[in-house]
DNA sequence: CAAAATTGTTTCGCTTCCGTTTCATTTTTC
DNA sequence: GAAAAATGAAACGGAAGCGAAACAATTTTG
């Protein structure tokens, strides 16, 4: 399956996916929050605070804030490095995996019903 | 210009855009500001408060609280209704118009670094 | 024209986020 | 092994968001 994204069509796409996260239930994420979220599941582990931080060109308590609500949400966990004990490694959670799942099933569904 | 959007690039996607606008120095705006500007620039005036609050099922003070942020950002503006004053009328800015453009710009160059 | 309805804002108490600074723990350096 | 460096969290005061309820202004209803 493949969908053609058109320039005048990427912000109606930005648009209605927004509308339906925003109308959803569950809590909305930050803007910070889904970048170091989608970060965190798509890109290589592992992921540390300070990694984040610096891909995400923030300081490192934004990180600690955002890992101490996703956390909360069960979207991510935290655990000592045993290996250096000054790290914190961010974990994926079954919760999180589902939860970008289902954010993609939502964009793939919202692009299909972007007028041609 | 048209580019390709598959499942497991639309993730990827939204990732990227979101990185951009996080590292970026203006304010981020939150999910539900996002959707309000969004709604207001692509669909058709008039945009009321309550309009707005039913397009997103949201409270009226959500509408109110965006519309105060996003009004001292400039990027919309609010306008009393003559014809019933008891409506207020959201529109437009040049400076907001270009806030939306840009971000259009930045959906599209992202996309087309996705891999292939 | 008075009562009811509609619209948008304000207020309330609370939570979360912000940047900056400080702190505790651990590792590295000399 | 003591000093320096690195890492992440906590503390701070301030700003902004939240839902719910109350409010002022305006229009509609009867």
């Amino acid at each position: 399956m493949s969908i053609s994204l058109r320039p005048s069509q990427a912000l109606q796409l930005w648009q209605q996916v927004t509308l339906s996260e925003v109308r959803d239930d569950a809590p909305d994420l930050t803007m910070r929050q889904m970048a170091i979220l989608l970060t965190i599941y798509l890109e290589r582990p592992p992921h540390t605070v300070r990694g984040l931080a610096a891909r995400l060109q923030v300081t490192k308590p934004v990180i600690t804030r955002a890992l101490d609500t996703m956390g909360r949400l069960k979207l991510v966990s935290r655990h000592r490095d045993e290996r250096d004990r000054r790290n914190v490694l961010v974990k994926r959670t079954v919760e999180g995996a589902l939860y970008v799942e289902r954010f993609g099933d939502v964009i793939i569904a919202q692009a299909l019903e972007l007028p041609i």
